[in-house]
DNA sequence: TTGAAAGCGCTAACAG
DNA sequence: CTGTTAGCGCTTTCAA
């Protein structure tokens, strides 16, 4: 049989109310009441039920996350920036990977909603009508990352991609390079993939140099697509000196085909990656890549969760971490 | 106002426990009943309280998991495993990063017992006394993964590391190498550092081949100490031709070590990691590599979770993934 | 096949 | 400063 309140209240001779008040850090009470509850909590062990709690009061002190993959650099990270601030603020994570999955994902909506959390994080993926609406009916504080949602207005934290693959093409120009691939997103995706376009494109117009569609190769932000993207791009573009690639993962993948040809990176060909992984540094010549503060980024949501008054959205800062992968020409 | 099962019995001219009943797919009312229900349902648009639930029934369908790291490729893998079965048996996940600490341990502990989860996974770490005690007085099933606990006998799933490392050495020594330097955790880790050097040690004493301190270096299992050790290793070890690392990130490290130097893999030196993770795959030359699965790992550990009956514990196949970065002398 | 009613363990007015 | 008393929303005997 578990210990209950009420048998503390019985032990140190209270009522639950005022066992309640203790636990909870209330006030009303006598320092001498604080004290015989306190021993008495001692003495049998009391441990409060949660879920006892969670019904009563209306909080859960329980928050969760909707991620589109669990097994990326990005997710890894993300998810511990989000832990170690939830866990600071007294809050615990459910995770669930939707698998870049509708039903998945409402399913886990449905969920998360039984389950009566406090908020719910949602990365890295496009808010659909679906989502939306539901995650709206569900009357919880919700933050986007590293997505945003005109329709619905979630708050969110991200970085500016047009202005990021901006800055990394800039970067690449500012090196003396001409002719610079891009492995990207597809353009159909609205988050990681037209934005980096559009900045990937209007660095290269602001310079004066020509936009081509052959310098274009689009991948998944995984190794694979890396890989094929790259042998693409080498056997279209003659004379390509460099290539930004929207993803660490696809940058390796990159990698892997050139070292595989014997092109050496950067004597032959200058590669800049995006988001700053461990895979960034851990690559082999060590990548220049755009930096994406995903660690940060994932304890602001969890703050952002549970700020009072008008939330507002936040951009967070990027730069250039810049390792061994570029050349000037 | 929510809606709740008592407004759905009203509507439904039912009692709750009819409700109830056909909510929870048991035995006990007519067709006729659960249409007028089912009915009802839909148009309130009733959604269950999975608190109310937990308080009432006792299970919370809720399971915790605690890694002593979230941002190694590893940990991500074991969650994805652990997420992707428990979604399947219907149960949630939160996750507790006790980053080895031991207060935070045992904070997570308290944590997951008040919140009265159904099960416990508890991944990669030695149980110490404090641990184990309390995981005991929770009395609720729990299971290791990648560790054991003669002394709470826990049930658990892992794959034999000294036999694993035996078979990696194994795999060396066929190859014809001699010298064979090991990138080990500190022999006191009683879970990823003794067990492993045994199977190093006993392959390289079966083939007749000496035991010399100086070819071993010790690391944490992450990039920098990787990079670390095979410095150590190469300006100590005259006539080294093969490597065996007890991670793959280190594995990396010693791979971005050797590249510095301009020493060849495998050319100039073979190298055999620990685990398979995708960095192995990613490496360059691809990292040839001692496979664990662990994503199968974390499926069959929730599956133990809810396993009816004695638990037995069980070891999962090793084997080797043969890529790249060892060659034949 | 169905319903009444007693909890599950805690919080939150309200009253004193 | 402290206690009484309703719930929170659901499950589960027990009886009908």
């Amino acid at each position: 049989m578990t210990i209950k309140l009420s048998d503390v209240a019985k032990k140190a001779g209270v009522s639950s109310a005022t066992v309640s008040r203790i636990i909870n850090n209330l006030s009303g009470y006598s320092d001498e009441t604080r004290r015989k509850v306190e021993t008495a909590i001692k003495e049998l062990g009391y441990k409060p039920n949660a879920v006892a709690r969670g019904l009563a009061g209306g909080k859960t002190h329980t928050i969760g996350v909707l991620q589109p993959s669990l097994s990326s650099r990005f997710s890894a990270e993300l998810i511990h920036g989000i832990e170690n601030e939830a866990h600071r603020c007294g809050y615990s994570v459910i995770i669930c990977n939707t698998d870049s999955n509708g039903e998945r994902t409402m399913e886990y909506l449905r969920i998360l909603s039984e389950k009566r959390v406090d908020g719910i994080i949602f990365a890295s993926e496009w808010v659909t009508g679906e989502y939306g609406g539901y995650l709206q009916d569900m009357g919880i504080p919700v933050v986007l990352v590293s997505t945003h949602s005109p329709q619905f207005g979630f708050p969110y934290v991200r970085v500016d991609d047009c202005q990021a693959a901006y800055t990394a093409t800039r970067y690449l120009i500012d090196g003396g390079h001409r002719r610079i691939g891009f492995i990207s997103g597809r353009p159909e995706d609205p988050i990681a993939g037209a934005p980096r376009i559009a900045g990937f494109t209007s660095a290269l117009k602001d310079a004066g140099l020509p936009v081509d569609d052959k310098f274009f190769a689009y991948g998944d932000f995984h190794f694979n697509s890396g890989i094929a993207a790259m042998e693409t791009l080498w056997s279209r573009c003659l004379g390509l000196t460099a290539v930004f690639t929207s993803s660490d993962e696809m940058a390796l993948g990159a990698l892997a085909f050139l070292h595989e040809n014997e092109i050496k990176v950067p004597d032959d060909i200058s590669l800049i990656g995006y988001d700053d992984t461990l895979d960034a540094l851990m690559a082999m010549p060590a990548l220049t890549t755009l930096h994406q503060p995903i660690f940060e980024m994932g304890g602001k949501a969890v703050q952002m969760l549970f700020e009072r008054g008008p939330v507002n959205n936040i951009i967070m800062q990027h730069s250039i971490s810049e390792r061994k992968s570029v050349r000037t020409i």
